[in-house]
DNA sequence: ATAGGGTTAG
């Protein structure tokens, strides 16, 4: 008896610290031969070690599985939670299947057999599945869980059932601060982002009983960046600041992120620099942002201060250092630091830092070397690098290579609205009327539809939203009365609307042909309507900016005194005097 | 005596 007490003592402290495979395979020997196979605990942390990390041997660990006699509901807990954490999508079916075969067997099923159970099937988006875990936790009254509904939360917002992830949320009765950030989560998912920011507000509040913690502010601060809220950014950092959480190394480096991306490269510089510890997140976030800015020199300096700084980069950080190339026409440089890459950092260049070079060959003209580039890849190209080029085909008017490049995007049945668009504006920019013609037919015959164009602007802490044509603004006549009346100051001041290079809204109408007030404009002229020159109005567009809206801001910039910048799908242009900073290359 | 929730920064 004391024997083998001390034996079952042994093993178990054995389990514990054993690393190798093999040992657990003399382990499971010795659990045998002293019929310690019949201790469901003994069974259970053996279990627990081959199904979990960092063994995590599903194979193995379904072997010992299938030889119990009667597993317990811990010991299915374990395998499921097992499956829930591997990769392969057939194993988490698994789990799920185990879940069935408890209730079947009429195996007790608890609140963590629900919750990993539940993993299974979002990792699977497996929504049947899920929808019956969670009946199962209404009818064993589980439903007060707060950790399990957090998990319900997660599951149904990763199907894109975001309603029924916010009904889960309106009936968990106690919610505390992780069950709001799962909201926000929720909502950020599913492209919901003002309305994470309004919860973040309501958390502030203090009607909803708990404050935002280091997770909220990650989330909302990543919300910012992306609608461009500067404002907004700059009370989430207030609050921080308020709370200590500005300290912490990630937070910063988001921090970094929302600043650049709200076009503040000062203020994202300066917390940069009061950063005692600097890692490659905080430098690539630094390089990447000045690149977005139109800074390329400094983000290449920047990038040689970080090597000089001993700070090894990565695969990201190239990203950001040959995307400020291309965004600021350094040819010689970019093709130097992609040279690099390889030779001496040993990185293999990624399909991003592919599409970086195929940019940058293809705005400095050089559009064959960048078709070339492409075919010399090893890994296929994706649609991404072929609408790259594209684009530049557009830029450069090149019409045999681009319908070569569409063909491609069609080979890849990949062919979007937009490269449409792309088609569509080359042929136009190069006066092929009747392509043109013949495209618009196709894409009506087809129905293609194409990304409305959306601008945004943020002005005392409201975001204001244009789209093309827009009248659902509360102040719409003031301001298509101030766009009339800007329109004819500015040609006063020798604008000319361009209207032959981009057909982007130009519509064939028996009348002949309109030029759209695209969302842009409406938000400047609304922009103009209420603030006092002097004014840094700021926008961010969904997509490209158009040529003729670009001019309009020039003009806009002296006329009016106001100093405008633009968040493009791609990059930023810093509008004042007169002058834009992408110096009209984009 | 499986031990559970969210997300990690670029």
């Amino acid at each position: 008896m004391a024997s083998s007490q001390y034996q079952r003592q042994g093993l178990i402290s054995l389990m514990k610290s054993c690393t190798q495979k093999s040992q657990l395979h003399q382990i499971h020997a010795h659990v045998i031969r002293s019929l310690l196979h019949q201790d469901q605990d003994v069974v259970l942390r053996f279990l627990a070690r081959v199904a979990l990390p960092p063994f995590h041997d599903l194979v193995y660990a379904r072997r010992v599985f299938n030889n119990l006699w009667s597993p317990t509901t811990y010991q299915y807990n374990t395998m499921i939670r097992a499956y829930s954490m591997c990769g392969d999508d057939d194993l988490t079916k698994e789990g799920f299947l185990l879940y069935k075969k408890m209730k079947e067997d009429g195996v007790p099923l608890d609140p963590l057999t629900a919750s990993f159970t539940i993993k299974c099937c979002a990792k699977d988006a497996c929504f049947h599945g899920g929808v019956q875990v969670h009946g199962g936790i209404v009818t064993r009254g589980h439903q007060h869980d707060g950790l399990l509904m957090t998990t319900l939360m997660d599951f149904y917002s990763g199907c894109g059932r975001l309603d029924d992830a916010c009904m889960v949320f309106d009936e968990t009765t106690v919610k505390d601060t992780v069950a709001w950030n799962v909201l926000i989560s929720c909502y950020l998912r599913n492209g919901r982002t003002r309305d994470a920011l309004r919860v973040f507000d309501h958390m502030v509040a203090g009607s909803s009983g708990c404050e935002p913690d280091d997770v909220t502010c990650l989330h909302v601060l990543q919300a910012c960046a992306s609608l461009n809220a500067l404002e907004f950014g700059e009370r989430v950092h207030d609050y921080m600041k308020e709370r200590g959480y500005d300290d912490a190394i990630n937070l910063r480096n988001s921090l970094i992120t929302m600043y650049s991306r709200c076009g503040c490269m000062d203020k994202a510089y300066t917390i940069f620099q009061g950063m005692p510890v600097k890692n490659v997140v905080s430098w690539t976030a630094l390089i990447a942002g000045l690149a977005m800015n139109g800074n390329g020199v400094e983000a290449i300096d920047a990038f040689r201060q970080m090597l000089r700084a001993g700070v090894s980069p990565d695969a990201q950080t190239f990203t950001g250092v040959l995307s400020a190339c291309s965004h600021c026409g350094l040819v010689d440089e970019g093709l130097l630091v992609f040279e690099k890459i390889r030779k001496q950092f040993g990185i293999t260049p990624n399909i991003h830092h592919y599409g970086c070079m195929v940019d940058l060959m293809g705005r400095a003209g050089q559009l064959d070397r960048a078709y070339e580039l492409i075919l010399s890849m090893d890994s296929k190209p994706d649609s991404t690098i072929w609408r790259t080029l594209l684009g530049a085909c557009r830029i450069h008017r090149h019409v045999t290579l681009g319908e070569r490049v569409i063909n491609h995007l069609i080979e890849l049945k990949a062919q979007e609205a937009g490269d449409y668009v792309l088609l569509l504006n080359m042929y136009s920019s190069a006066g092929e009327w009747e392509k043109v013609t013949e495209v618009r037919k196709f894409m009506k015959e087809n129905g293609v539809q194409t990304t409305p164009g959306c601008t945004t602007m943020e002005l005392g802490g409201v975001l204001h939203e244009f789209t093309s044509d827009d009248t659902s603004h509360p102040r719409n006549s003031e301001i298509y009365g101030s766009l009339n009346e800007i329109g004819s100051q500015l040609r006063i001041a020798g604008y000319v609307p361009i209207i032959s290079s981009e057909l982007h809204n130009l519509t064939v109408e028996d009348k002949g042909y309109r030029l759209s007030y695209h969302g842009e404009k409406l938000a400047i002229a609304f922009g103009i309507l209420v603030t006092p020159p002097g004014t840094t109005l700021r926008l961010a567009n969904n997509l490209r900016i158009c040529v003729d809206c670009h001019e309009f801001a020039k003009f806009v910039s002296s006329v009016y005194d106001r100093m405008v910048i633009i968040r493009d799908r791609s990059r930023f242009h810093h509008v004042r005097r007169g002058h834009c900073s992408c110096n009209d290359y984009w």
